[in-house]
DNA sequence: CGGTTCGATCGAATCGATTCGATACGTCCC
DNA sequence: GGGACGTATCGAATCGATTCGATCGAACCG
């Protein structure tokens, strides 16, 4: 006997499962769910059509529309995924989120902020969106999301209405670095910002660019850092990793006139591209230079540095986003959370070099 | 005038917006797509109707439904995110991917290998799926979308009918590696393997366990060393992460009597790991322990150490699984494509120390 | 001037399931 | 024996868009 493989395989559908079960197709979508009355003899018959068609259960699609949930929640990153993946910080938050949202069996759509096609911001079949951090162009996204009525949260960012926020004491730690840096002695600190706006350029800190800065947590640390050393400046960096870090530290140390002897860094990774720029250049750290970041990633390989950082919960925000994500889909209205960091005194900063 | 903000608040549809621009559902569809004749006039009334109603565009589940298509790619990786993402093979592929199907305007949506729900293997709404490698309940995988029609594309996999693989010389790069050790004298070598199967022990590499492995590529691996060194063992990690990694070298390099003088580590950060082990343990590397990895990663900090290893193109090795999902979705049929690693020496290889 | 063609628009079927209300049939109890 | 009740099943409407074929005018050409 030789089998004749139809090219054309229409994929079985419901009714037809139902048809061959010999029951109406109500009574085979309930069978399925489980979500009513089903007599035990009819369930199994209608599994049975089943196998034999080898159906493999209700189409996605079909029950997204109908049921006007996805079950699929946005997580919207920076335009690179290497990039945004890179910091171990979103790794985190994500991971956080899928921790909480898994539970209600969603899976996470990676969203860019400039994507187009399918799956862009304005028509990704999404039930709610986490922005992770540091977003630049947060009001124009959200404006989308909003007009789509699609729920929103947001992970450290303006508040807003109709987006439950997550946030973090920014401004605080940073304040509270800076204090440490200033009762330590230093006068003259420099920044490395995150990037401050949608362009992520790098380049001087000016007080127009500051002005001009869309990133929240740039901005928000940056103030931070000023309340005690007033019109403290620096570079803002392009995105978060040790190389940017590199390049932005570079750029600061290189004039031994104007150099600082304290560098305040947004982020961990740019502190340890600091450190990297300051041993290229031949400056002891903290001796020479003392440097803090911001995170409190553990990162392996730091050695012999223990960097004196603010640790802060990203897990515990990523978790806080997802639970966030749960109960505006059951409609409850959640309240805006907001997580502090730790400091933590490593040995990265000392007392600056007396002027020779 | 006080405005009345009516508390539900119906999405428009297609059919309200035609309606209200005095044209038929299936005009002001076709003036939403742009395929099809539409006078300016009328395009320009429907998007002004739009507009007044703030329509936010074609719901992305409906159309999804009608065509067949989501726009949506799902990626399988670990269990657990945090795992998969520590891994910057992990991370250099996906970007990989998201290269290529970002031009089709795809999202990718992350699944585990056993998520419930709405986004689990078995009802996530893609069009097709990637199997990011080193998946050790492959088969079972492969069964389910086959079965849902779904494209398919496997990194580093059995090969299987329906399954367009991607594959990596993960044998030969092995058995390089070997040679290299081989040829620098060493007689006992132990291994340490990337997970073998879906239970993910750590634990003796027994000939049962291996014989027994599901994991494609770690057997791949093992295989390759093998035909250097017959017989050689080892132990299996559960992930691939510098604290297991440290905690199977420990196990291997405990017993003083037993102690290999080399070993091949199936990822550079197991091989990160094994370094630490061996630190720990004040064994110097290389004079003690030879040490071997596996990918190519740039681990920054791993100074004063420049790891041994096969370089493999993790990226490209991604943008290749994209290229395959977007042929598989044009209805074309793709080959299989097999990249190749380079070798790498660093200087954490030598000549075993003779015995004493 | 009549036939043809082309462009714009419309109607209606369709994608595949869910769900509300109705129906049919037993069973139970007074 | 008849009304009340509960369970299993079914019909039909619905979710929101896309798309094929039909229709209707207007322009064009011989």
């Amino acid at each position: 006997m030789h089998v004749e493989a139809t090219p054309e395989k229409p994929r079985p559908n419901l009714a037809a499962v139902a048809a061959l079960a010999g029951v109406s197709p109500s009574t085979a979508s309930l069978a399925f769910s489980g979500s009513g009355p089903v007599s035990a003899a009819t369930r199994t018959r209608v599994l049975d059509a089943a196998a034999q068609l080898d159906y493999a259960g209700p189409d996605p699609r079909a029950q997204s529309l109908r049921r006007g949930r996805s079950g699929i929640i946005g997580v919207v990153i920076e335009d690179r995924l290497r990039d945004a993946f890179r910091d171990p910080m979103n790794i985190a938050m994500l991971d956080g989120i899928a921790d909480e949202t898994g539970s209600l069996g969603a899976g996470l759509l990676l969203l860019t902020e400039n994507g187009e096609g399918a799956a862009s911001i304005r028509n990704a079949p999404v039930d709610a969106v986490v922005l992770i951090g540091c977003s630049t162009s947060f009001a124009a996204q959200v404006a989308i999301f909003r007009q789509r009525g699609i729920a929103l949260v947001a992970i450290e960012a303006e508040p807003m209405d109709d987006v439950l926020a997550i946030d973090l004491d920014n401004r605080q730690a940073s304040h509270t670095l800076a204090r440490h840096l200033a009762s330590l002695g230093h006068r003259c600190v420099a920044m490395v910002t995150l990037p401050l706006d949608a362009a992520r350029t790098r380049g001087p800190l000016t007080e127009e660019a500051i002005e001009a800065a869309t990133g929240y947590t740039a901005r928000e640390r940056i103030r931070g850092v000023r309340e005690v050393f007033a019109g403290s400046s620096g570079v803002s960096a392009t995105v978060s990793s040790i190389e940017e870090g590199l390049l932005a530290g570079l750029e600061l140390l290189a004039d031994r006139d104007t150099r600082p002897s304290a560098v305040i860094a947004q982020s961990d990774l740019l502190a340890v591209g600091v450190i990297r720029a300051a041993e290229q250049l031949g400056l002891a750290v903290p001796a020479d230079l003392s440097i803090v970041g911001f995170d409190g990633v553990k990162l392996d390989g730091l050695a012999p540095y223990d960097l004196t950082t603010m640790v802060q919960p990203a897990v515990e925000k990523g978790r806080a986003a997802g639970r966030g994500v749960i109960a505006l889909l059951s409609g409850e209205h959640p309240r805006a959370v907001s997580f502090t960091s730790r400091f933590h005194r490593g040995t990265t900063t000392a007392p600056p070099r007396v002027a020779s």
